[in-house]
DNA sequence: ATTTAACCTGACCAAGTGGTCAAATATTTT
DNA sequence: AAAATATTTGACCACTTGGTCAGGTTAAAT
């Protein structure tokens, strides 16, 4: 990412308004994202992200005002993000393929962005105070359309009930996003090294298998 | 937790160095572990924690001397009762028992001490700068132990295999850890309300069912 | 070519920050 | 009761913080 961020100022020298805002946005964002993610809302500094940028600090207030708008763009990105991970549960009417997708579209997610996974956990952790609008209108709505798919396929008998749906679904939430999350923990209990692409690949469809079987598909 | 601080204090007047300093020590841990779960280390300020305390800043340095050495006395405190937690495995030579009982006490553990493992969490998504040492020995070896308890089950058929046994027990922490640290996400996905007791042990049922079906066991 | 509007950034500031310290108070020891 | 030790805390400090702003540069519109 580092790399990008010099690949793109690099050729600098005869740019458009225009893209020398989208430029930097994008910069700023990715840089942003990668200071939340560490460091929370609060113990982020503005000077962080402008060295991870490599722009000065007075840029990052040029483009974003204040800490707190800038947050907020980096919370709304990677909530659009994940939504578009989550298509696969209203797309495939078999459980065992939407699931298979779904689950398999959420760990490759903590594999690509774990930045932004951190950054939302974060501002869980810390009580959702600017996402409680996101959550309660957006979220809670998909929610309850997936909420009704599992209960649909309980009642067809394709899946074994757990009681209430939620259940399944945050054990997904919570299994895949661990991936990104607790990356550090994963590595130093792997002995130091971080997992390959194949043997993430690998991890992938044991989390399948046993997302899979907990509902009593045989995967 | 506020209530008992002040109980605590009211009753001064007379009492040993000893049992002041142990007091003393024990509500600022507390507030400690409140404040580090909802902002971190970076995040939290002395004063916060003072605040929360009902204590003079002054008085936390005395005690604890630096911010850091403070928080890794919170980390210590809860890795300890995480260990507790975790005997189960040990001593059930059945699966389906001693599956039960471990998910169902790291539940109660996410029921009973939510900001203990929020700052578990925040300290690992921060890269677990000051638990390396405790991870890579400490809970490695617990690990270790456990993965080969695993193992023994899938070889002796009392289960089905996952491929890495890790995979599974990470699908445990995950599950159980997520009611502690996303508790803010699940009141509002929960229309505002939190679970109450009776509810929750419906739901320790529900994760426990799901934990033994994923491995094969028919709950 | 000149005006206009957007971009850039070093210097600056008020409000915190973690931590120190000396003086006051309380308990324990002699 | 007096000396020794431990607790308490307001005042203080060097440093960092988010944010502002004036004066500059660069690209776009006239």
């Amino acid at each position: 990412m580092g790399d990008q961020i010099v690949a793109v100022k690099a050729k600098r020298g005869q740019r458009s308004k225009e893209s020398i805002r989208e430029d930097n946005e994008l910069i700023i964002l990715a840089a942003a994202e990668k200071v939340f993610a560490k460091h929370g809302l609060k113990g982020s500094t503005t000077k962080q992200i402008a060295d991870v940028a490599k722009l000065p600090k007075s840029n990052i207030h040029y483009y974003f005002h204040t800490k707190l708008n800038l947050y907020r763009r980096v919370l709304e990105s990677i909530f659009v993000e994940w939504m578009k991970a989550a298509e696969p549960f209203n797309t495939y009417d078999e459980p065992k393929e939407a699931i298979r997708f779904y689950v398999g579209a959420k760990m490759d997610l903590s594999r690509t962005r774990p930045f932004g996974s951190k950054v939302w956990a974060n501002e869980i952790i810390s009580g959702a105070p600017e996402m409680e609008e996101i959550l309660s209108s957006r979220l809670k709505k998909w929610v309850d359309t997936c909420v009704s798919s599992i209960n649909t396929w309980v009642e067809l008998k394709k899946i074994n009930s757990m009681g209430d749906a939620h259940t399944f679904l945050y054990m997904i939430w919570a299994t895949t996003q661990h991936y990104a999350d607790f990356d550090y923990q994963l590595i130093i209990l792997n002995n130091g090294k971080k997992l390959t692409d194949s043997e993430f690949e690998e991890k992938k469809q044991q989390v399948i298998g046993l997302v899979l079987r907990s509902v009593g598909i045989e995967p």
